[in-house]
DNA sequence: TTCGATGCAAATAGTTTGCATTCTA
DNA sequence: TAGAATGCAAACTATTTGCATCGAA
């Protein structure tokens, strides 16, 4: 937490409450927040933090970054703090999200930076399909 | 074609103007068309086809098996016919767009569905990453 | 006191929906 | 001519931006 605002104050920027209240509810654990979430959370101590303002916290964040975000099919984005990453199931059906750790997809990544020269950021989106539950 | 406008028929629906063009323009071959791509395309031909016309079109065809999208990363969904899919990359940078073989995560679907009982559908979403130009 | 951050409203992009009208079968 | 499909406008969701104001350093 200290290292964030720490972070902040090092790139030239300020410590407002809006940015305090934004990165303690990423400290505090929870995942998969969006940014209406973020919003929702604050509102209770800070009645008016606008979306927009958290949006402009988590991009100011995300530059430094401490904090990353997640595509999970249709939805809203996701954001989480930077090093607590894992790759993502996202059932099309029932939207049920499992975790998988952040090495999950190392071999293909491998794969693919050896046949294409490609970077892959597998945890910078979900794998799509349908869980156990879901397949009948 | 004919395939198409047959399965359309068979599902109790009926062959209008608007739905013969977009399945032209997917039968046509380009990939990775938006729904306001289609509608730029039709509207030559056809100069008051609506989007909401192009989605809803697009819409049955899915439903029929016909149609399929994709989501690349941010912007917006793209179609194809179904029998044309392939595994995207998609570059975070550039927007670059590589296209794999459509079994190309097949060794990945296996192992998730041994582990999870989940299916993936590989070809549903784009894998997110950086381009061999792109990394420096 | 300065310039970065905020609030609010409005703009934007992508997509969906309501409803009266049109046209296929 | 019944009911499916359309056109248009409006609603919606997620996100961004303009601009005047506020406040951290």
């Amino acid at each position: 937490m200290d290292e964030i605002l720490a972070l902040l104050r090092a790139d030239g920027g300020r410590i407002t409450p809006a940015r305090r209240a934004v990165a303690e509810i990423l400290v505090g654990g929870e995942e998969h927040l969006s940014a209406e979430d973020i919003a929702g959370r604050i509102q209770g101590a800070l009645p008016d933090v606008s979306v927009s303002t958290v949006y402009r916290c988590l991009e100011a964040l995300e530059k430094l970054g401490v904090v990353e975000h997640v595509h999970l099919g249709h939805g809203p984005s996701r954001y989480h703090l930077a090093d607590r990453h894992h790759v993502h199931l996202l059932c099309r059906a029932c939207g049920q999200l499992i975790e998988l750790p952040p090495d999950a997809l190392d071999g293909l990544g491998e794969r693919l930076d050896a046949d294409h020269g490609f970077a892959l950021e597998p945890r910078h989106f979900a794998l799509l399909g349908t869980c156990a539950n879901c397949r009948g």
